[in-house]
RNA sequence: GGAGGCGUGGCUGAGUGGUUGAAAGCACCAGUCUUGAAAACUGGCAUGCUCGCAAGGGCAUCGGAGGUUCGAAUCCUCCCGCCUCCGCCA
C-alpha cells in the first residue's frame, strides 16, 4: 500500500505509474474520497472535542451546569453519530480504493505492455550442443525413474506428481546447498508456516487481488505461495531498532499454487505444478531508496551464484512495466536454459517492495534521529523445486541417457551421476 | 473434540461506568554525583491521524467489530487470538 501522503503530493508520479502499468484506476476518484473523508474526519473530530469537553462538565461542573450540558450532549450525539456513519462510508471507499493502487515502477524499469517487453539485462553460461539427440526432462524424468507422473495424478489431481529415488536426493541437495550458500552469507535460516491467516496475506499484498490463487483450509487459512508471506508476517506489528537492519533470512517452505489460468500452459511435467519447495530469501533494510537497489543487486546475485554452481546457462532479465508485479518496484527474473525448448526459462524471480508491503504489515524501525519509519522488503527465490530440474536435467543430459551432477550439488545430493534405468 | 480461563503501553502489572493515554515497577534515554563504572537521585520515555510557519492544539487507540449510555479499558453481543486441563495424535 502507497503512503496516501505520498499520492497527494505526487499526483503526477502516480498517475504516470498507473497509465505504465497498464492498470485502469480511477486516481482522480480516489483524491476526491480523500478530500471529502478528510473534511468530513475534521467534522467530526470537532464534534468529538465538543463532546469530551461537555463530558468533563459533566463531570466537574454544578448540578446546573451538569443539566444544561446533558441536554446539549444528547442533540450533539444525533448530529455526530450521523457524521459519524458518513465518515465510515468515506473511509470504507477510501481503504478499497488504496488496496488497489499499485506500486510505483522505479524510474530503470522499461516501459512495455506484457513480458514480451521484458529486457535481458546479462547472459551467463555457454548453451550447450548435443552431439547426440538429447531428450526433454519429462523423457529423462521418466527414463531416471525418479518421478511419476501417472500415479502422482491419480493422487494429487492435474498436476500432481511424486519425486522418486534420486530426485528425492537431488531435491534435498537443492535446498542444502543454497542454505549453505545463503548462511555462509549471513542469512538466517527459517523452515516458515505454509498455512497463513487471511490478514499476512492481505498485509503482504496478495489478497484481496489474488484470492484465485491460492488454496484456502476450511478452517479460514491460506495455503501459502511463497515463504516470502510468513517471513514478512514474522515481524508484522513490530518496531525494529535500526542497529538490528538488514534482516537477512533464508526461508524454505512448501508452496501451493492454483495457477488458475493457466490451463493448457506447460501441462507437462513439473515445471508448474500446483505444490513445490522453495527456499526463499528475504531481507528487511533502512527506508532508503539506495539501500533497497544495494540489496536487490546482491540477492539477485545471490541466485546467480547458485545456478552458477549448479552450471546452469541463465540470463538475467528485468520485468517491464506490463509485467510488473502489483506490490513491485522493480523486479529481475533468472531465466535457466531449456535445452529442449530452445530457450530461457524463468526459474528466480527477485523484487524490491520498498515499503509497499511493511505498510500494512506495520513492520517500522526507529532510526538514528528517532524517527520511526516502514522498513524496506525485498525478496527472491534461492531455488525452487522441482522447477529448477527442467533446466538442470537436460543441459548435463549425457550421450548415454545418464544425467551428470555437477560438481558442487554432489556432496549435497549425494551423487555424481543419476543412470537410466531402463 | 470436551471443560475452563485470559487478552491493558517495549515488558511485568494496577485499574469494573466520569480529567485513565491509562498507577506502579522493570527496561531504555539524558543529566547530577564519580577518576571511570555501578549504586543513588532528577528528568524524559506509546502509536497513528489531523490543524498550525512555529509554539502548541484537537481526535483516535486498553485484541477486533458492533451495541447500551450524556459518557465505556470498565456493562452487553458477535468475531479473532492466546493459555490451562482432559481426550486424540506425527
Amino acid at each position: 500500500m502507497l503512503d496516501i501522503k505520498f499520492v497527494r503530493e505526487n499526483k503526477d508520479l502516480v498517475a504516470n505509474a498507473i497509465r505504465k502499468r497498464h492498470c485502469d484506476f480511477d486516481l482522480e476518484k480516489l483524491l476526491k474520497i480523500d478530500q471529502e473523508r478528510k473534511a468530513v474526519l475534521g467534522e467530526v473530530e470537532k464534534l468529538r472535542a465538543d463532546q469530551n469537553k461537555a463530558s468533563e462538565d459533566i463531570t466537574r461542573g454544578s448540578a446546573k451546569e451538569r443539566e444544561a450540558a446533558l441536554i446539549a450532549m444528547r442533540s450533539l450525539k444525533e448530529i455526530l453519530s450521523k457524521k459519524e456513519d458518513e465518515l465510515k462510508k468515506l473511509e470504507e471507499g477510501f481503504e478499497k480504493l488504496m488496496l488497489t493502487l499499485p506500486n510505483i515502477p522505479d524510474p530503470s524499469v522499461p516501459e512495455g505492455i506484457s513480458e514480451a517487453d521484458n529486457v535481458e539485462l546479462r547472459k551467463s553460461g555457454e548453451i550447450p550442443k548435443f552431439d547426440f539427440e538429447a531428450k526433454d526432462y519429462v523423457t529423462l524424468l521418466l527414463d531416471l525413474d525418479i518421478a511419476d507422473f501417472e500415479r502422482g495424478v491419480k493422487v494429487a489431481g492435474f498436476r500432481g506428481y511424486f519425486l522418486k529415488n534420486e530426485g528425492v536426493s537431488l531435491s534435498f541437495g537443492l535446498w542444502q546447498l543454497a542454505l549453505e550458500v545463503l548462511v555462509k552469507k549471513g542469512f538466517v535460516p527459517f523452515i516458515s508456516p505454509a498455512l497463513g491467516r487471511e490478514n499476512i496475506f492481505m498485509e503482504t499484498c496478495k489478497l484481496p487481488q489474488f484470492r484465485e490463487d491460492f488454496y484456502a483450509t476450511d478452517d479460514g487459512l491460506f495455503l501459502s505461495p511463497t515463504a516470502e508471506v510468513s517471513m514478512m508476517g514474522y515481524h508484522e506489528n513490530e518496531i525494529l531498532a535500526e542497529s538490528d537492519l538488514p534482516k537477512k533470512y533464508a526461508a524454505f517452505s512448501p508452496c501451493f499454487r492454483k495457477e488458475a489460468g493457466s490451463y493448457g500452459k506447460d501441462e507437462r511435467g513439473l515445471f508448474r505444478v500446483h505444490e513445490f519447495m522453495k527456499v526463499e530469501q528475504i531481507i528487511l533494510c533502512k527506508a532508503e531508496h539506495q539501500e533497497s537497489i544495494r540489496f536487490h543487486e546482491e540477492l539477485t546475485r545471490i541466485s546467480e551464484e547458485i545456478v552458477g554452481a549448479l552450471k546452469l546457462p541463465y540470463r538475467v532479465i528485468i520485468n517491464s512495466t506490463g509485467d510488473l508485479p502489483f506490490g513491485a518496484v522493480k523486479m529481475y527474473d533468472i531465466e535457466c536454459w531449456v535445452p529442449s525448448e530452445n530457450r530461457y526459462r524463468e526459474t528466480h524471480s527477485s523484487s524490491i517492495i520498498h515499503d509497499f508491503q511493511t505498510r500494512r504489515l506495520k513492520i517500522r524501525y526507529k532510526g538514528a534521529d528517532g524517527k520511526i519509519r516502514f522498513a524496506h522488503s525485498l525478496n527472491n527465490t534461492a531455488i525452487a523445486t522441482p522447477r529448477i530440474l527442467h533446466s538442470l536435467l537436460e543441459v548435463h543430459q549425457q550421450a548415454d541417457g545418464s544425467v551428470l551432477i555437477p560438481e558442487a550439488l554432489r556432496k549435497f545430493a549425494g551423487t555424481d551421476i543419476i543412470r537410466p534405468k531402463k
